[in-house]
DNA sequence: ATATAATGTTAGGTTTTATTACATGAACTC
DNA sequence: GAGTTCATGTAATAAAACCTAACATTATAT
């Protein structure tokens, strides 16, 4: 836990996501009208996604590109995401603490303040592998 | 090798930097007036940070709460810098093959659009700690 | 042949960013 | 103390990126 909130955090503006998905921007739109993701919005009301929604577009991508249609797809996130909320569940037995997305980005942002403190080569973590690798 | 790349990646607008550093843009463009940062740019001429350029801001922002000023800051840099490219040289003699921004953008993108197949749990690396704790 | 699903395209409006110029306060210099 | 310089703020204007909504298109399935 706490990798899980670094992988959210919202970053990522629709462009960016659009090259890096080689999707279109109305195919991410569709995909969030469908459920597939949620990217976090801006004050301004545009899109923000993490790592993780990235993450997804290309899980969806790739399903996309082998034939797999909407529905398929949204099973198949749905029985991945109830692994992973089961795997969470029995590893920790962790209260899921509710936090404001605002709340959520204000943590992390001081946190982030705290890190950048020159320990450039300091311990890794978080599993970047997808984006990096 | 390799890493580095990744960390170099342009993927950070200007509003994404601004609350990661708690930097105003005016900062952030001065910094960069002075060659402290070097963002890429969008074709719509948006500077696009990458890791390591908001990490070389968090730096920067470190040493000016400290009450170091430009000209210092920039010795700083410069001398990191030295001892970086030193460390690499010795490491490993590599010759560094010159690419453009762009060939570059798009070999990652590849890499990006390659890596995303289903691995998880996959082996991590690059990084990432500045960001991620 | 129609209906549905997934994506493209276009239009009009809003937000975000870029550049440039001018303003300001703090720290120095003389 | 008056004048510089440094670092940042602020404002105006233009352009880029993004938003929603509507309609068009293409492929699939019934």
């Amino acid at each position: 836990m706490g990798d899980n909130i670094r992988r959210n955090m919202p970053l990522f503006p629709m462009g960016i996501v659009m090259s890096l998905t080689e999707l279109s921007a109305r195919q991410i739109r569709y995909y969030e009208e469908h459920d597939l993701v949620r990217p976090a919005r801006t004050d301004g009301n545009r899109r923000l996604f993490s790592f993780n929604d990235v993450d997804r577009l290309l899980e969806i991508k790739e399903m996309i590109d082998q034939g797999v249609n909407m529905a398929g797809i949204k099973k198949v996130l749905q029985v991945a995401n109830q692994q992973e909320a089961q795997q969470e569940a029995t590893t920790e037995s962790v209260v899921k603490k509710e936090l404001s997305d605002e709340e959520l980005r204000k943590l992390l942002k001081s946190e982030l303040i705290q890190a950048g403190r020159f320990n450039r080569t300091s311990l890794r973590q978080g599993d970047m592998s997808r984006f990096f690798h």
